[in-house]
DNA sequence: AATGCAAATGCGAATCATTTGCATTTTTAT
DNA sequence: ATAAAAATGCAAATGATTCGCATTTGCATT
């Protein structure tokens, strides 16, 4: 799925194509953690794509209708973030320092996902989990 | 802690006394579950408590200060939820139907934060976990 | 290759939550 | 009771996101 070109992706989505679409999904694809609307509109700049805010605001939004991407709330940067899906979800430790993302290997819910269907009277489909702290860099400031 | 009376809270937390906070104090004690700013200034309005909404947000910022409470992002909601902090933290079943947040009993990340602090060189110092799915209730719906 | 139509985009304006500046009121210490 | 410091109300500013509409683009058909 990482492998996959642009226009495949959006193919794959039927979604039609177009160079702000590709464009946004090529910049995503470079990025190995979230980032927030604003840090995707200074690298679509950068690579001097031209692409009005609003036309991203709206490319996002059908990304994410058709399940391209995933956007959680980062609360040390008080504003949405964004990635390409990946096949099979992501959690990060993030640095209340350097505001570094590092991804957990696997996600740890499963077991607690279980418990908790079994023991409340809940069905489980999705679940936000990130955590806080100091990087390895940043620990020694602390 | 959930016993104090308004005015105490306010003296423990070294924070002047006014017919506001202490109004703000009392909706929150009342809540069972984290509300929306939205939602507080509704309760605020229905007690005719009379409360500015510029003043309301400069209160929370002086709550959330001096620790009196706690402030997450509900993706549902699409918004910070605010609710007076308990004795130790709580996370959320949120039903993606009707909204109703029920707390779990015992926040299930003490294993995975030791097991993440072992093996990455990370000093984890808080996190965010919050479960979506159907409750009892709506279950059948789905 | 030209044409037509639906969908996507750019642009500017609108919206909505949150923040700010400043005059007035309230709290607390004396 | 009084004064200084802090908190509040109000109206205006801000900043992110959304919307309406004219224009452009992608794509299927000829």
């Amino acid at each position: 799925m990482k492998s996959m070109s642009s226009r495949a992706l959006l193919d794959n989505a039927n979604l039609k194509y177009s160079r702000q679409r590709e464009g946004l999904l090529d910049v995503l694809k470079e990025q190995k953690t979230p980032i927030t609307i604003d840090q995707l509109d200074e690298l679509v700049r950068a690579k001097k794509l031209s692409i009005n805010l609003s036309t991203i605001y709206r490319i996002l939004e059908a990304f994410l209708k058709h399940d391209m991407i995933e956007k959680t709330f980062n609360i040390t940067m008080q504003s949405y973030v964004i990635e390409l899906k990946h096949s099979h979800h992501r959690h990060y430790l993030i640095c209340l320092d350097c505001q570094k993302m590092i991804p957990i290997q696997q996600c740890p819910m499963h077991d607690i996902v279980e418990h908790i269907e079994k023991e409340q009277n809940f069905h489980v489909s999705a679940h936000q989990l990130e955590i806080y702290g100091y990087c390895s860099d940043c620990i020694k400031n602390h």
